[in-house]
DNA sequence: CAATAAAATTACAGTAGCTGCACACATGCG
DNA sequence: CGCATGTGTGCAGCTACTGTAATTTTATTG
């Protein structure tokens, strides 16, 4: 109890983190193979070398293992960018923070690609998903109301400054499970920042907006 | 095979009928009273006095019996009024829609709050709910496609058309979420579609539209 | 190195949601 | 009444998941 803390480079910590990607990764190939519904825990477990207990000790569901085990948090620095951004275009920035967050975690390309589309096309994990990304929006209108304060705005002049915030998370929420769709499941011939634009284009053509980024 | 559709007034229909509604009662009962998680199946059949094997023929699942067994479609009146509604305020069109359809459907407004603020407070029950909204998401974009082609809006002069009728829809969603929370979760003081205005009001200030509706 | 504390893994038993199947029963219809 | 069809039920079984207690593995300390 006196001892320096534990370190993030011992056996132990390297085990684990060996395990965890070690049926990760057996979880995705054998969905990949068999389709999601029919692989089972104990098939993952048998193919990771563990006890199906040890399983749910790592993620706790099945799903947890496909969708891994941390839900996709923005690095600080990005955070303080977008609080202090001075640009327009609030729902622009945030849609673009969350990319950046969700790509930012997965080192491995192709393993986040192959991961996406199961996790596209299979309802079970996307309602999960969307289930995580919800949970975090409470911290994300905290954020965005930040944001809102720094530019000056204030509850006094704006009661319903709160609902604000709420609503642009909601919309972030839908231009990013828009953009997803059409990344990973329609097949979008572009860069991905292309495709945000594209789709808050689409937002501002929708809304009668002059488009984002509009100076009066 | 020869004979008339079965009546829908038959002994057979009302019975089922009386079945479904005596199971949907007790289980919200239940679920009001002990809290979702600690419902059995057994106990809501136990309530409702049935087997087990009979509920799930009626509901499929756990969640079925919360979230009631046919999805919120809109009435083909209006369905039509949407498509040939002249206004420029598609999305709010859309959301009035599907209000509607969701409201129309329990004609017991105590049982349709109860069953609502259930959901919200429920995350299994609300992940659902959304799921379920999303398979509808096919339909509507069509819907919103043949509204906009009888606006005289056409592929041909504007090539992402059907990007931008999947994109109203997911913003509806998003607004719908944001004011079924707002209504069910907070207490909002005020009529319905004073809510869906507020919210509409919300969309255009956060994406710098004129505001919906506006008339150059 | 040996002893000991702490953490990780495991087996085992049990619960709950859900399904397929076969059989009994009720209803609608001639 | 007699038959076809729809409906309810019992049962066996599968899968996801949890609590518990025992066992093994790693880390630390004398």
């Amino acid at each position: 109890m006196t001892s320096r803390p534990p370190l993030d480079d011992g056996l132990r910590a390297r085990k684990r983190a060996a395990t965890q990607t070690r049926l990760e990764r057996a979880a995705l190939a054998l969905a990949l193979e068999h389709g999601y519904d029919s692989v089972t825990v104990d098939m993952i477990c048998e193919a990771g070398l563990v006890s199906q207990r040890t399983f749910f000790n790592y993620f706790g569901t099945k799903e947890g293992v496909f969708l891994g085990t941390a839900p996709p948090v923005p690095s600080d620095a990005d955070l303080a960018a977008f609080v202090h951004g001075t640009g327009p275009d609030i729902l622009g920035d945030l849609v673009g923070l969350i990319t950046a967050a969700l790509v930012g975690r997965e080192p491995d390309l192709d393993v986040l690609k192959s991961r996406r589309m199961l996790i596209e096309r299979t309802p079970d994990l996307l309602s999960l998903e969307n289930t995580r990304i919800a949970e975090l929006e409470e911290s994300l209108t905290q954020l965005v109301l930040e944001r809102l304060h720094a530019r000056g705005r204030a509850e006094e002049s704006t009661p319903d400054l709160g609902d604000e915030a709420c609503m642009v998370v909601a919309l972030a929420g839908s231009v990013m499970r828009f953009s997803m769709q059409k990344w990973f499941c329609a097949g979008f011939a572009g860069t991905p920042s292309e495709l945000l634009r594209h789709s808050l284009g689409l937002v501002g053509r929708i809304t009668g907006a002059a488009g984002p980024g509009v100076r009066p």
